[in-house]
DNA sequence: TTTCTGACTTTTTTAATTAATTAGTCAAAT
DNA sequence: ATTTGACTAATTAATTAAAAAAGTCAGAAA
């Protein structure tokens, strides 16, 4: 029974291992020009070996951005605990976005027009269920910060929805219309960061309370 | 020195019909699938006579595109004009880039990776160009609003800025993000209404003036 | 002289073929 | 149960040929 245990706890750990070595590549070079072969031989062993441990490229690619994604969420969790004022916390989730979009954007970037996520059933959940939990995080922070008296009596859920919308909005807007280079550089992301600044700051101005907040904080 | 005259606006006639037809042909299948046989072909000429007016087919999407450009900007002002408050200019505003967008759009379809736009200058400078002069106007009927007292004393030119990349931002996001169908369809036109309907709702009332305006324009 | 055309050349796209790389499998070894 | 080398199948990249479209020009028509 114990033993049991031991062994699916190693097979998990093995499994961790690839993940990361997987993670490197990935985030580096993006999924398409990394090799099952690259990551196997990161990690000294064969490629067949990957195929024991997951059933294709693609699958492993999606435990990768699970890991990354729980990451993203739980960073979340804690900058809204630790947020001394609702503007504050958006403030922080902005700069936490900036970063870690910087950290993993590889990630996201599509070879030529071979995008995965158009018609891809699974991506398309994945994405989905992405947006629900952080969806659900934010709605979350903005109700305790209702129920404080820093907000006015709004529809949670709904401006938690706007937000989002408009911080991907101004993401992609920026990334690529403004100028398409496939390689981000800090230039773009400092631009970006700006500019969601300026938004958080008109925003929250429409969302606070007046009859509350700074007016009455002396 | 008439008859020069006279001949110069012929010759723009001529031009202007060539751009009408162009028009029909791009908005409905796009620049890269509507060739210059066919525009000729439309109009019964010979294509040497298109190259007689312009001198390559970039130029004449060009002077379509500043053609649409100068209806776009025109409504723009018509609008404000019009605009009983600022808020409803706004709305106004949205509806109108939805209706505009809806007819429109073709022209902005770019095939496949090939998209004129990311390394082209001009067409850099064409889209700043419009882009500044669309900031001007909103800037301008900010300012007109805030010197009415409908809104706050706010910096006109930043806020308008934040707005048009909002907007943007949603549109983008909806069309290249949450549904990449190449070709746009009505729900999803009405998706980004509503959308940007709650934006501009949060968005002014953060930038009212609450001392004025709903308070006390009873 | 200005406007226009048919026949032409050059450049770009598209399609088809082939070569190379990579994903994925499996019998056998540890 | 875990691991591998040697294998096949599927994708991707490179090459080439064919088709289509852009763009030119000498000269006709107005």
């Amino acid at each position: 029974m114990i033993v049991q245990k031991d062994k699916i706890e190693e097979l998990d750990r093995k499994k961790e291992q690839i993940i990361e070595a997987a993670l490197k590549r990935f985030s580096h070079f993006g999924i398409p020009k990394t090799t099952m072969n690259e990551i196997a031989e990161d990690l000294s062993i064969s490629k067949a070996l990957l195929y024991y441990y997951f059933p294709d490229k693609i699958s492993l690619a999606y435990e990768v951005a699970e890991f990354i994604i729980a990451e993203f969420l739980k960073q979340h969790e804690l900058i809204f605990e630790n947020a001394a004022s609702c503007f504050e916390g958006l403030q922080d989730l902005i700069s936490f976005r900036i970063a870690f979009g910087k950290k993993y954007f590889m990630l996201h970037i599509h070879d030529k027009q071979t995008d995965v996520s158009v018609h891809d059933v699974r991506a398309q959940q994945f994405i989905c269920s992405l947006r629900e939990n952080e969806l659900s995080l934010i709605t979350a922070f903005l109700e305790k910060a209702k129920q404080n008296g820093e907000l006015k009596a709004v529809d949670s859920q709904e401006i938690a929805k706007i937000l989002m919308d408009m911080l991907t909005g101004i993401w992609i807007c920026e990334m690529y219309v403004n100028h398409k280079t496939l390689i981000p550089n800090d230039q773009q992301f400092h631009t970006i960061k700006t500019k969601m600044e300026k938004i958080i700051h008109v925003f929250y101005e429409g969302i606070k309370n007046n009859n509350h907040g700074t007016a009455n904080s002396k």
